[in-house]
DNA sequence: AACTATTTATAAGA
DNA sequence: TTCTTATAAATAGTT
C-alpha cells in the first residue's frame, strides 16, 4: 500500500494510528460512492474511532433508517431497545387481559362454562341472577317512559 | 482501476453491474476488516445490491445492534420513531377493545345501564335469561355429579 | 473463476 | 494537517 507491504494489526502509535484512520476511512467512503453509483446499491456505513470519533455514509436514494428497517426485515434480527421490549411486555400483557375478559364474557353468555367449579357456577348464577333483576327493571322504567313519552307527543 | 480509466457512473450492462458488485463488495468487506484491526475501530457496514441482495460486516469487538444504539446517542437520530408510533397504536386500540369489553362485562352485571336504549336492553334481558338458564342447568348437573361422587366415595 | 495491465490507495517521509 | 511519492492493492476488461 505505501512504502513497503504493511501487516494488519493494531498500530500501537496513536497518532499513527489515527492518521492511518484518517486516511482509510476517506477511502471506505470513496469507494462506498463508487459502489452507489456503479451498481446502484444502496449502502450504510457507520464507523467510530478508537478516540470515539463518529462518521457514517449513506447512498443518496435512500436514508439510514430506511436501511435498518430494510436490514431488520431481511437479517431477522430485532435491533430494538429495552425500550421496545417494555413495551412488547405491555402489549402481550394487555392481550392476556383481553382473553381474560372475552372468557369471562363468554361464561356470562352460558358458554365456556367447562373449566368452572361448584362455587364458581353458584357465584355466576347469583349474579346473572341479579343482573337480570336489575335490567328487567330498567326496561321496564325505560319502556314506561317511552310509552309516557309518545303519549305525550300524541296528545299534546 | 484496471485495463482503461472508468467513469464512475451507472454500468447499464446487469450482468457487468452484478460482477463489478461482487468484486467492490468484496474490496470494501476487506478494507473494513483491514480499519477495524489496524486502528481499534468499530465499524458497521450494511449493503443492497440492485437486485436485493444483502450483506453485511460488523466489527467483532460490537455488534450491529450496538453499533445503531451508539449511532443513535450520536446522531440524535431516532431510528425506531416509526415502529415506536406503530406499537404505540396498536397498544392504545387494545386498550380501547378493553374498555370496551369491560363495560360489556359491568352492562352484563346490571351497572352502566345508562347509555342503552329499550332495544339494546332487550336483547340484554334475553341474553341474560337464556345465559342463566344454561348456567342454572350447568349448576345443577355438576352438584348431582359432585354429589354421586361422594356418595360413591363414602359408601364404597 | 483466473489473469494482468492499469489505476487507485496509501505508508512513510517531508 | 497536507503534500509527495514509492510501492502495495484493487480491479476492469479479457479469457
Amino acid at each position: 500500500m505505501g512504502r513497503g507491504k504493511i501487516e494488519i494489526k493494531k498500530i500501537e502509535n496513536p497518532t499513527n494510528r489515527q492518521v492511518t484512520y484518517s486516511k482509510r476511512r476517506t477511502g471506505i467512503m470513496k469507494k462506498a460512492k463508487e459502489l452507489t453509483v456503479l451498481c446502484d446499491a444502496e449502502v450504510s456505513i457507520i464507523m467510530f474511532s478508537s478516540t470515539g470519533k463518529f462518521s457514517e455514509y449513506c447512498s443518496p436514494s435512500t436514508d439510514t433508517k430506511k436501511i435498518f428497517d430494510r436490514y431488520q426485515q431481511v437479517s431477522g434480527i430485532n435491533l430494538w431497545s429495552a425500550q421496545y421490549e417494555r413495551m412488547q411486555n405491555n402489549l402481550n400483557h394487555l392481550k392476556q387481559i383481553n382473553r381474560n375478559l372475552r372468557r369471562e364474557i363468554r361464561q356470562r353468555m352460558g358458554e365456556d362454562l367447562d373449566g368452572m367449579d361448584i362455587e364458581e357456577l353458584r357465584g355466576l348464577e347469583q349474579n346473572l341472577d341479579e343482573a337480570l333483576k336489575v335490567v328487567r327493571n330498567r326496561k321496564v322504567r325505560t319502556q314506561s317512559s317511552t310509552a309516557y313519552l309518545l303519549q305525550y307527543l300524541f296528545y299534546s
